[in-house]
DNA sequence: AAAATTAACTTGCTTTTTGCAAGTTGATTT
DNA sequence: AAATCAACTTGCAAAAAGCAAGTTAATTTT
């Protein structure tokens, strides 16, 4: 697995010791938002990771605390990954990406539409959110 | 320089395609949060990066608007490095960062106690920083 | 009940990126 | 005029990412 060390001890840096990538995050708004929990349902999203690579990173987000294993309700040939309260807790981190990337960034005529909506109720929205995550997570 | 792509057209994706790595948000964080502006201040912050790496991080950060060179004050053999608006926009997912750290990681006594304080009054301060920094900018 | 499929990886190999040490060039200081 | 400083560049080794194919246990299909 990627080698875990701190680089110093800023808060900013230590953060990005964690999910300064190009993929942890991705992996963490797949379950937040996109409801998915599986290796699989992993590999089907658009920015196509690599199986190796969403091995390693599913590892070091367990090893990290950001997300646990747990029995699929539906296989026991599938497992069920999910986010820790530590994990939900990045979910203020990407709501402020999508509001920069909505700002300044090319990016879907839905997410322009959504970034609308959180710029003008990002509070609301996002405690709505945590509550919610948190609660399927008891 | 890395190559820019957009891996798709989801905001949390793009904003990782510019800075969903170990080092360009920590550059912005010097500039925003360190008043330092030059190349070899940024060489001497406590993560050490290396000497091409910052250039690379440098003119990536560049291309994609986050910052400009402009002439420094005091000498000509210096470069001044400042942030576009673009740039200063990101403060909110340093924030965001920050808090997440404070809360999950172990960080510095300066830290902990920045948090407590960012916590009770986080739209204020950002609200304060982010008009600082812009009018700078002007 | 055997064969095929699915899910979650692992392995091997190539390409890209990172990290480290040393060197270059123009401006500034001694 | 010589030494130093600032911002890079270059060369090379190590680490990480990307890609295709293979493995193993658990279903599903025939």
């Amino acid at each position: 697995m990627k080698q875990l060390k701190q680089r110093s001890d800023c808060p900013i840096s230590s953060a990005l010791d964690i999910i300064g990538d190009k993929w942890s995050l991705l992996i963490v708004r797949d379950i937040m938002m996109n409801g998915k929990n599986t290796y699989n349902e992993f590999l089907k999203s658009a920015e196509k990771i690599a199986t190796n690579v969403l091995a390693d990173r599913l590892a070091m987000l367990e090893a990290t605390g950001i997300l646990t294993k747990a029995e699929h309700p539906d296989s026991k040939a599938k497992i069920y990954y999910k986010l820790t309260n530590k994990g939900i807790d990045l979910l203020p981190i990407l709501i402020e990406m999508i509001l920069w990337a909505d700002e300044h960034l090319p990016v879907s005529n839905d997410a322009v539409a959504y970034g609308k909506l959180l710029k003008k109720d990002k509070a609301t929205i996002t405690k709505q959110m945590m509550t919610a995550l948190k609660k399927n997570n008891k």
